[in-house]
DNA sequence: CCCTTTCAACTAAACGTTTAGCTAAACGTT
DNA sequence: AACGTTTAGCTAAACGTTTAGTTGAAAGGG
């Protein structure tokens, strides 16, 4: 390994003159910083970022933690912050949680060990989450995206979830339907979707019957059994609106296993807009949860932090605009 | 921060024996163990791994490099590194190219620069890929997984996609398919489908017309545009092969669009088994590739490589078995 | 011509670890 | 009792940087 010390030996000037020429932030002679150049090119020395970060107290290094990888909300996401990571010259260590605190907790401890400037979390919504606090603790830059616990505000990046739910129950009503179910699970953003869903009946005056709140927590097979339930009691709404696409995909599966048509006997309507929704069996109808947007945004407020240094800043929380988006899976009540 | 230090000095004994205990490598009386022990958690101190690193020349990051991160394929492979990385105590640093040569090496550069142990590459096969070469000069160890460049043969997780191609074809020869088009491009993976289509063609005494070579690489508009001007010739084949399923995707939604029942009026089988063909607007046949398991068994190697440390040793390079995954895109060729 | 100021370039300490090599206590042998 | 051997625990150097503080030559002022 060439080392500074090998440019200094070479260049014939001391040690801190390579690093001033390196870092450009001290003043040397033009005749001094070419020798060193030279020797710099020919030796083709690249500074130890290991020994660099040491004495700095920084690596360069940003921790971004998702639930999972294998669904495309994440990706998409991680994309968003991989590109700004990437002008800004940082790089991403990466890991996932599967949605255990546990293991999302001792991931941030493990981050801390090695040293990561800051943190994009985009995970957890526990009333209190260990891990925020944690990294709060230690007074260790972070972002929230997509999700936050409950009671914390700052420096996050999330979608507006309640409007998400307003905005696909309003579609869904302007479609005349009177009889609306709701698939969701137990994290903030499906609660969040699950008041907008009932203030939009509320508001038009839509009645919600008794077993329309199916809780399924993201599990397809759990959706699969919950829907599965309804076609067999014969008691079917007329639409569903579903937390998230992939609970939407389950919904339409059993549907259509079971021989209902998708939109013509019941709509669906999915929210987050994964990259599969387009080209899903039924081209599914959904509400766009923006997760590019939202790792974009995320890393662009944890990056701007991070410059601000001792500036102790505070960032309003960004809620973001859900929208609308239309395709194949439902459509007009039918008559009786 | 806390550092060894304080622990030393609360436990009144010297630096050198709290990185004893640390690292359990050398006798220490069981009271010492006890006082070092009693004064860590009492301190919550936790070893700087980057203070570890540049005395240990070992960060225990594994730099993961992916063409893209929003085609499902490079996730679950992804899914299989983090599986094994995680197990062994490294933390991955992953970024994506798309597929440009240039950005990888300057990726690769950059890792080096963070001092990773190793790396995992997913991505090029050019003929002589100048970021295979700065590994190998800088003696970083590493493993090629899904592509390598073609005259490399070490330390790589491959899949046999001569034989994806010869499964796919026998398939759709089987089902009497006589006009059969490939849709491709440049890579060694796509490459390679190709010879495996071509002499299960000429295995079977199938004619292979002219026009039948799409070249498309992986370019889902090139894809459509391709295809389409076949339907607009009305030369069209009874059955398509592409070397991935997004291209395979593509294919459909031209057919589609263009009034083509799949697979009533022609066949379409894909390659790569990407999570989403089961639920695509025709549920995809397919060849599956394996990608978790070349994830897998790519990180496996590697820590196996990390592991030996001077043993410089080589591993055979694997070449995994692709299977076939029937679904609903392909049928046997109508008469006439 | 001497004294002060300026500043390019240098020396050495520091960042938090690991570890080679040393010290001295304890024990066994004769 | 004297000596050698063993070894628990210590000291200090090293890993590759950055940077505070120092040096000394040149420039400027009186």
């Amino acid at each position: 390994m060439v080392t500074i010390k090998d440019v200094a030996k070479k260049a014939s000037v001391s040690i801190a003159t390579v690093s001033a020429v390196i870092n450009n932030n001290k003043f040397v002679s033009d005749e001094l910083k070419e020798r060193v150049e030279i020797a710099i090119k020919e030796l083709k020395y690249r500074p130890n970022k290991v020994a660099r970060s040491l004495k700095n107290k920084k690596t360069n290094l940003i921790g971004v933690i998702v639930t999972e990888i294998t669904n495309p909300f994440y990706p998409l996401m991680l994309k968003g912050v991989e590109d700004v990571a990437k002008k800004n010259n940082y790089q991403l260590i990466v890991c996932t949680t599967d949605d255990d605190p546990q293991k999302e907790y001792d991931l941030v401890q493990s981050m801390l060990d090695y040293g990561i400037d800051g943190v994009v979390l985009a995970t957890i919504d526990d009333k209190e989450s260990k891990s925020v606090q944690l990294l709060e603790q230690e007074e260790i830059v972070h972002v929230l995206i997509n999700r936050s616990p409950e009671v914390y505000s700052d420096n996050s990046v999330l979608i507006d979830s309640y409007k998400v739910g307003e905005i696909a129950t309003t579609y869904l009503i302007d479609l005349e339907h009177d009889d609306i179910a709701f698939i969701g699970g137990d994290r903030l953003n499906s609660r969040e979707r699950e008041k907008g869903f009932k203030n939009a009946l509320a508001k038009h005056g839509v009645e919600l019957k008794d077993n329309r709140i199916i809780k399924c927590n993201y599990d397809a097979e759990k959706v699969y059994q919950n829907v599965l339930q309804l076609i067999e009691q014969d008691d079917m709404p007329t639409a569903f609106f579903a937390a998230s696409d992939t609970m939407a995909f389950a919904t339409i599966k059993v549907l259509l296993d079971k021989g209902f048509r998708v939109p013509q006997d019941i709509s669906v309507i999915g929210s987050d807009n994964i990259s599969f929704s387009e080209d899903f069996l039924i081209p599914l109808t959904t509400v766009d949860a923006q997760a590019y947007e939202m790792g974009r945004l995320g890393c662009e407020t944890l990056i701007s932090l991070l410059n601000e240094s001792e500036n102790n800043s505070y960032i309003k929380p960004y809620l973001l605009e859900p929208s609308l988006v239309v395709r194949k899976s439902c459509q007009k009540k039918m008559e009786g």
